[in-house]
DNA sequence: GCCGTTTTCGGCCCGACTGTTTTCAGTCG
């Protein structure tokens, strides 16, 4: 699929004009369409051969035009055209905070500072500040901004949502403690349930604002105060280096605050749009006709105001969902409370840490009717693989244990290897005793991937693919896979694809998830715990599942274990 | 550059904080 390559190929148009101070609303319209490409759930290309481009909303003549060249072409004449005349090393610029693309434009022309090097030489030289409109603090400030860039480059720029919630909770009990603080609610992405955060975004109602933020601002974990004033304060912390953004408002503006502040950005706009078309003006203080206040006190009475039904905060991103709440036809989004079971969870066995009983009994303390044990095959040798023994051992266990255990089901199953060739880790006669048989890519990632998962979703007893993608947020680039390829054959074969909820998976992401519903695949939530603990990422694929607009007949693991079984046997 | 059923021209979200200014530009949320 080409949608992320001309998706970031129409950001750095929009970067180009940026720079070269072009009608913002043109680089608006160019972000807008690099947007609209990477949320896509098919094939540009296919989008085009259908003669369906005009249809994306975002996506005009001018565009269509120019994606049609680099279908056609590899090449787009106005992407050539935009950047020629711009240093290479002003783009990286823009990514350095309190500095932006005016500055870097009179930079540029002015002192001819073409990339990060030469920009500090203008800021050691004394000739930046002397600069119109610039001054001693403006310098120190893009100062402190190039430390804050040089230390964040090299280190991931986004937060995955498991590691955040530590520093979220610090923070959140801190600011319960203060006295004017009368309610508070963490925001942002955050609230979306994204699978990363670039900060924290916390709303709190009172109405001694400043006193707020001050204590805020002067709490022991803050390393940097960014800013800070009476309704807004943004600080750094000094555990994972995160910035946290705080907003107060009073009472009567909390609901469209925290509108405001779950955004998406995209929302917001397209929200305030309607409102403004009604004859209202929205914003975070409320729902104001000529600047008299209307509502604003509940989420969901701004919603309501404007003639939408609510919409879930992991649906707010411009995707279609404000056009179907106008419509008030949101979906039904699957839970937490609809899982009945895990299938990817690890034992002591192989590299797990718990045994299996523990596992079952955790099982039951989370609610469940079954789990199902899926230990690493024997070519993982440096994850504890099961020699066929082994395995033959776990079953016998696993069938004493469910005699013994009458809360949950245990189910015999394998994470099975597919392997440099295509076949699976274990011959057929081992694989026909399980329950189910997840398979997996745990070697030969840039081998043929695609049709060893083919190969692998042919065998009779394969019945889930696991993490089909490989890709790691810490890093990993994942396997060089065809997922669309994977995808078709899973639908025909009825194959599950999971949603993978260690938080550094998350895998399939939410785009494939949705992809995957609408080719009419089923999807299953699993957790490939590790340890017990590991059991409550469940809620992280629950995340991904409702953010790609799942509901509960999309997810398998939400039958009970009568259905459950009965779809593993005929689904 | 995109968009529209009152419009094919003239809009395109709205506000806080900072630093520079004498009334506001730039950056960010
Ligand atoms: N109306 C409006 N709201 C915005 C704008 N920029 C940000 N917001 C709102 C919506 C965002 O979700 C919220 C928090 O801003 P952030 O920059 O922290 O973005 P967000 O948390 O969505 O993503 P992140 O993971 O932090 O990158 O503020 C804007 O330009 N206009
Ligand atoms: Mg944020
Ligand atoms: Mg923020
Ligand atoms: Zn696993």
């Amino acid at each position: 699929m080409k949608n992320i390559e001309i998706a970031k190929i129409f950001e750095r148009i929009a970067d180009a004009l940026e720079i070269k101070g072009e009608n913002k609303f043109k680089i608006i319209a160019y972000r807008n369409a690099a947007k609209a490409l990477s949320d896509l759930t098919e094939d540009i290309s296919e989008i085009y051969e259908k003669g369906k481009l005009l249809e994306i909303p975002g996506i005009g003549e001018g565009i269509a035009k120019k994606i049609e060249e680099y279908l056609k072409t590899g090449r787009m004449k106005k992407y050539e055209e935009a950047v020629s005349g711009i240093p290479e090393g002003l783009f990286e610029l823009l990514n350095i905070p309190n500095l932006g693309p005016k500055t870097i434009k009179l930079a540029y022309e002015s002192l001819k500072v073409e990339n990060l090097q030469q920009l500090l030489e203008v800021i050691n030289n004394g000739s930046l500040e002397k600069l119109p409109m610039m001054g001693k603090k403006k310098v120190e400030n893009i100062k402190e901004g190039i430390k804050e860039y040089l230390e964040k480059k090299g280190e991931k720029r986004r937060f995955p949502i498991g590691v955040v919630e530590k520093v979220v909770e610090y923070f959140v009990s801190e600011l319960k403690n203060n006295k004017f603080v009368e309610n508070i609610e963490v925001a942002g992405s955050y609230r979306r349930h994204c699978e990363t955060v670039g900060d924290i975004d916390i709303l709190v109602v009172g109405k001694e604002g400043g006193k707020i933020i001050e204590h805020f601002t002067s709490l022991p974990n803050v390393s940097k105060v960014l800013s800070k004033g009476d309704t807004k304060g943004s600080i750094i912390d000094n555990e994972l280096n995160i910035q946290i953004d705080l907003r107060v408002v009073d009472e009567k503006s909390f609901g469209s605050a925290l509108q405001y502040f779950t955004g998406s950005k995209a929302h917001n706009i397209k929200l305030r749009g309607i409102a403004k078309d009604l004859g209202y003006k929205l914003s975070e203080y409320g729902i104001f006709k000529e600047e008299e206040y209307i509502c604003g006190r509940d989420e969901i009475e701004v919603y309501e105001k404007l003639g939408l039904v609510f919409i879930p905060p992991e649906l707010r991103e411009d995707r279609g969902e404000i056009e179907l709440a106008l419509k008030g036809k949101i979906p039904s989004l699957v839970q937490l409370k609809d899982i009945k079971g895990d299938l990817h969870i690890h034992s002591n066995y192989s590299d797990g840490f718990d045994d299996i009983e523990t596992i079952a009994s955790y099982g039951i303390s989370l609610g469940y009717e079954y789990i199902g044990i899926a230990d690493h095959s024997m070519s993982v040798k440096y994850a504890g693989g099961l020699e066929e023994e082994r395995i033959l051992k776990q079953i016998e266990e696993i069938e004493n244990l469910n005699k013994k255990l009458k809360n949950i089901k245990i189910l015999k199953g394998s994470e099975v290897d597919i392997l440099k060739d295509g076949s699976l880790d274990f011959k057929d006669e081992i694989l026909k005793k399980l329950d189910f048989v997840i398979a997996a890519i745990h070697q030969g990632f840039k081998k043929n991937v695609t049709e060893r998962m083919i190969d692998a979703m042919d065998n009779p007893y394969v019945k889930i693919i696991a993490h089909p993608t490989g890709r790691l947020l810490s890093g990993r680039e994942g396997y060089d896979v065809n997922i669309e390829k994977v995808m078709e054959k899973a639908s025909e074969k009825n194959i599950f694809l999971e949603i993978n909820s260690y938080y550094d998976r998350l895998d399939l992401n939410e785009i494939n998830a949705k992809m995957a519903k609408e080719m009419g695949i089923k999807l299953i939530i699993n957790t490939d715990a590790h340890n017990i603990k590991m059991m409550n990422d469940i809620k992280y694929g629950v995340y991904i599942a409702r953010r790609a607009w799942l509901n509960k007949d999309d997810i398998v693991n939400t039958r009970n274990l009568k259905d459950f079984i009965n779809l593993l046997k005929n689904g």
